[in-house]
DNA sequence: AGCACGCCGACT
DNA sequence: GTCGGCGTGCTC
């Protein structure tokens, strides 16, 4: 037999099928072969009677590397899909579909020693073979007999090293090889509440099932409860044999979810993503793989969950960007979703309190259902916008970040014991450094970005790769030592706070203080314990959790991220203010938002402050129209990158010369065309170039291939080219 | 991706 | 004369 591979490598030029023989393997096993003359892992997509290639020169396949067959036909099928949406090899879409540590062979089953009675005998018989002084077995004994098999260091634990031996040795007791499975969250304790549903609940949850291959978006303010109705749906397919992916924003969201999955579909639940050990995530996997696990949990990627039988994929915060994969392998979560749900004749379930603009869009054009759940449980009212207009607070002499309205809020949250968010989506302590004699600015020397200043450390760090420099005491080209900072950051709001309040206990939650696998959740376990009475943070605050002691919220800065000049600028603003806004007030108080700005009437905000989707939606939606933006068009950015910048302007003039010619044979089809250097001009030690293509939406079918073809006929290898559609972001 | 081949500049 | 940098071609 013939098997068609794919080599584990990622490169356009070994992104294609080699051919090679072999008996009895099945197509999507994962196979170790030789190819030229080094081992290499590969992945069979197809079986064939004969090849095209000489049939002498064909090796066989060395062995197969798993004892099962490690992707599902449907998941090839999918990765066929990607691999032509995406335009991505196929070494990068197979390698979404097993576990990163399965490559290179560098996880294993974890076994260990199990003991067990060797014998039928009742209790008494076998103590009666024990001396009556041998307490430690007959306990050990008494223990297995009533427990069943332990693992021998449990009992060695628990019994002392000796008895087990002992009993070993008299033939009562053997031992064998177990696999223990590792579960990640272990801790995490299912306390099961099982609520009875509102009818808004109910009514989301029939129309839902209503239709068992039907395309949702369920549109519920935030603290509608939205995830009662997500479990329900998920709890009734489970009951009828299918299985479920849940997928979720970010890492910080999933313990919390899954200790509501946990509680109510116990080990049916397996998460998967990627703060979990090498070893829990092999673990997981297999348990959904063989059936084990019903539920997959994750971000985006469990969307890949080697299920088979999908009754439902549920999408939670359907608009968060992090389901946009923004490089290698670039994809869309949702269209993804789409296609697996379709392949399975599952549903597909969108949830948001702020939906995408796109995907409202796509409900009102009747291609998602629309179901709204417009109130909070217990009728609770959406909290209080206060908006502040920081231009005023300037001209009254007040330069600092906090505003005289939100000092006081502060001081009267603090005073009354409740507890106060502060969001600030600039982490570090200031932004940049500048000399004040020469205008020197400190800049990272890989990437085009202003070094932050980071006062922990005494450091300056580079935002975009991570790397850190020594604080500069002078500067390096005027020698001067009188230096201005930026904007400030988290690190300095922290600081500020504590002299304001030094008694009250502030704590911080951005990148910096989440290094770790476990802080994130550490940090909010804190805070929801109220150990601390202030939680400053960047956008990791934002989303998904109950902390019902929070009576206000504040906004430092609600422009910041409205004044990129970038499409997507203002929906962004609008969805973060009103998550942020959302943490407030979610149990019997009413809670207060503190929205700080330079732009105080500009028609986002006033709809954040309102909290009104719909009248935001509306705004948006017809200057996309106008302006022919998505989702009324499809932007399609070509990126070129690389290390020698002559190379990658060289490369894209070329490519730009033929896309012209594209475009002269369909000009109607280009709303707009240009080519530039990127804002971000050089990160990584790579510099970047673009050309900016506006295709009509029904074009897009018809030219897209034309310029993949392009890209294509790169001439440079020292230079990158990448196509991406809608991309989130334009730096 | 990773490696061998082959052509030019800089050095012993 | 030779070492070694990188542009080029190839992998069933």
């Amino acid at each position: 037999m013939i098997y068609s591979v794919i080599v584990d490598l990622s490169a356009s030029e070994v992104d294609r099928i080699f051919d090679y023989k072999g008996e009895g393997y099945t197509v999507g096993a994962r196979v170790l072969v030789d190819f030229r003359g080094r081992l290499t892992e590969g992945y069979i997509i197809a079986q064939k009677d004969t090849s095209d290639f000489d049939a002498d020169k064909i090796k066989p396949i060395v062995k197969p590397l798993d004892d099962f067959t490690a992707i599902s036909e449907d998941l090839l099928d999918l990765g066929r899909y990607m691999r032509e949406q995406y335009h991505l090899r196929w070494a990068d879409v197979l390698r979404l579909f097993i576990p990163a540590e399965m490559r290179g062979n560098r996880v294993r089953l974890l076994s260990k020693q199990q003991a067990y009675l060797t014998t039928d005998d009742s209790l008494d018989v076998i103590l009666a073979s024990l001396k009556p002084n041998a307490t430690a077995q007959r306990d050990l004994v008494a223990f297995l007999y009533l427990n069943g098999p332990a693992l021998s260091e449990t009992l060695n634990a628990e019994f002392g090293n000796s008895a087990l031996r002992a009993l070993r040795q008299k033939g009562l007791v053997d031992f064998r090889e177990v696999v223990i499975r590792r579960t990640p969250y272990k801790n995490i304790q299912s306390a099961a509440v099982k609520h009875d549903l509102l009818p808004a609940q109910q009514n989301a949850v029939d129309a839902v099932l209503s239709d068992r291959q039907g395309r949702f978006l369920l549109h519920g303010v935030t603290g509608s409860g939205k995830t009662e109705v997500y479990l329900t749906v998920i709890e009734r397919l489970v009951a009828e044999g299918k299985s479920c992916i849940m997928l979720v924003p970010e890492i910080s969201l999933t313990p919390n979810m899954l200790r509501q999955l946990r509680a109510r579909f116990g080990d049916t639940v397996a998460l998967l993503h990627s703060g979990l050990s090498r070893g829990e995530r092999y673990d997981e996997w297999l348990r959904l793989k063989n059936g084990e696990a019903l539920i997959a949990v994750g971000a985006r990627s469990a969307v890949f969950a080697p299920l088979k039988n999908i009754g439902a994929i549920i999408i939670d915060e359907e608009h968060d960007g992090s389901y946009i994969s923004d490089f290698n392998p670039r994809y869309n979560t949702a269209e993804v979703a789409e296609y697996r749900a379709q392949q399975n004749g599952a549903l597909l379930l969108l949830g948001s309190a702020t939906p995408a603009l796109g995907s409202y869009y796509a409900a009102k054009q009747g291609r998602l259902r629309l179901i709204e759940m417009p109130e909070r449980i217990n009728r609770q009212p959406l909290p209080k916008v206060e908006i502040v207009d920081m231009t005023l607070e300037t001209r009254r002499g007040n330069k600092g970040i906090f505003s005289a309205a939100l000092k006081q809020r502060l001081r009267q949250t603090v005073e009354a014991g409740n507890q106060a968010m502060l969001f600030l989506n600039r982490r570090g302590y200031s932004s940049f450094l500048m000399c004040t004699k020469c205008g020197y600015v400190a800049k990272c020397e890989d990437c085009d970005v202003t070094l932050t200043v980071h006062r922990e450390d005494n450091r300056l760090k580079c935002h975009y790769c991570g790397k850190s420099y020594y604080l500069l005491d002078r500067c390096p080209k005027c020698k001067a030592q009188s230096f201005r900072q930026g904007r400030i950051g988290t690190q300095q709001v922290v600081e500020l706070l504590r002299e304001m309040f030094p008694d009250v206990k502030v704590l911080r939650m951005d990148a910096d203080t989440t290094q770790t696998k476990e802080s994130h959740g550490k940090i909010l376990e804190s805070f929801a314990k109220g150990e601390a009475q202030i939680l400053v943070g960047t956008q990791m605050i934002a989303k998904g959790h109950d902390f019902p002691k929070v009576t206000l919220v504040g906004i430092l800065d609600g422009d910041q991220s409205l004044h990129h000049e970038d499409y997507l600028a203002t929906e962004r603003t609008f969805q973060l203010i009103t998550q942020v806004a959302g943490r407030s007030g979610r149990d019997k108080d009413v809670g207060v938002v503190v929205l700080q700005t330079y732009t105080p009437a500009h028609y986002c905000l006033r709809f954040a402050a309102e909290q009104d989707y719909k009248g935001f939606y509306n705004y948006e939606i017809n200057i996309r129209q106008a302006s022919a933006f998505p989702p009324f068009s499809e932007i399609v950015r070509i990126l070129y990158t690389g290390e020698k910048e002559q190379d990658c302007i060289d490369e894209l003039v070329e490519q730009d010369a033929e896309i012209s010619n594209i475009r002269s044979a369909r000009p109607e089809a280009f709303l707009y065309a240009d080519k530039m250097r990127c804002p971000l001009r050089r990160a990584e030690k790579q510099y970047r170039f673009q050309i900016l293509l506006k295709l009509t939406k029904d074009s897009v079918r018809e030219i897209l291939p034309q310029i993949y073809a392009v890209c294509d006929g790169k001439k440079r290898r020292s230079v990158t080219v990448s196509v991406e559609r809608n991309p989130q972001n334009l730096s």
